[in-house]
DNA sequence: GCGCCGATTGGCT
DNA sequence: GCCAATCGGCGCC
């Protein structure tokens, strides 16, 4: 996948990278899976952003890299959280990914998340980058060149059915409707309304 | 230097 | 549905 992919609003780039595949290659295993929910944070204007104002520390300075960027973070003191960046240099826009389907290594993915039903696997932000093997090594990384990559959109024809919600977890802006699932997936987070906008 | 808070999860009520 | 776990950044004293 080209990089010139994320020099686009997040928004934009977060419904096009529903239906990717996400193919890990850590510790030398292998697992993949496809996106079916994501969310934009838009940078330094948005007050939910950890680049809001442009503040900048140790934490996040991937976040105000070159678009492609792996942004990755310690949430809660516990669950790391995969963004990729977008858009301008500096202007800390992201793409937080937060669940995907599972395709492939699903045997080393139950290993590492010990859980009994496989929906639970990659069904949250924390979950998939557990499954993935994802921890702050990929940190500011580019993207293609970085153990885990983003490959292809699946070339099933049909377009996809998006649905278009808040975004989820955050105090700040919360309504602003910027996650982005694939409608009816059963391998989303959570269990929430949606309202569809996509055919 | 100290205390609070978070883009979460899983276990318990 | 509620809440603890656990860490680093940040605001404030």
């Amino acid at each position: 996948m080209s990089l010139t992919f994320f020099d686009r609003p997040a928004e934009i780039v977060a419904r096009e990278l529903l239906g990717t595949l996400v193919v890990s290659s850590v510790d030398g295993e292998t697992t993949a899976g496809r996106v079916v929910e994501t969310e934009a944070y838009l940078g330094y204007d948005d007050p939910a952003s950890h680049g809001y104002r442009h503040r900048r520390n140790q934490r996040n300075a991937a976040l105000f890299g070159p678009p492609g960027t792996w942004y990755v973070y310690l949430s809660y003191g516990i669950h790391w959280c995969a963004n990729l960046v977008c858009e301008a240099e500096g202007k800390a826009a992201a793409v937080l990914l937060r669940a995907l389907e599972p395709v492939e290594g699903l045997d080393v993915m139950r290993r590492r998340r010990r859980v009994a039903a496989d929906r639970d696997l990659c069904s949250g932000p924390g979950r998939l980058c557990q499954a993935l093997g994802i921890t702050r090594s990929l940190d500011g990384l580019p993207m293609p060149q970085s153990p885990v990559v983003v490959v292809f959109r699946q070339a099933d024809g049909a377009p996809l059915s998006v649905a278009e919600t808040p975004r989820i977890g955050i105090t700040k802006a919360a309504k602003w409707p910027l996650r982005f699932v694939i409608a009816g997936s059963p391998w989303a987070s959570g269990k929430r309304s949606w309202v569809v906008t996509g055919p």
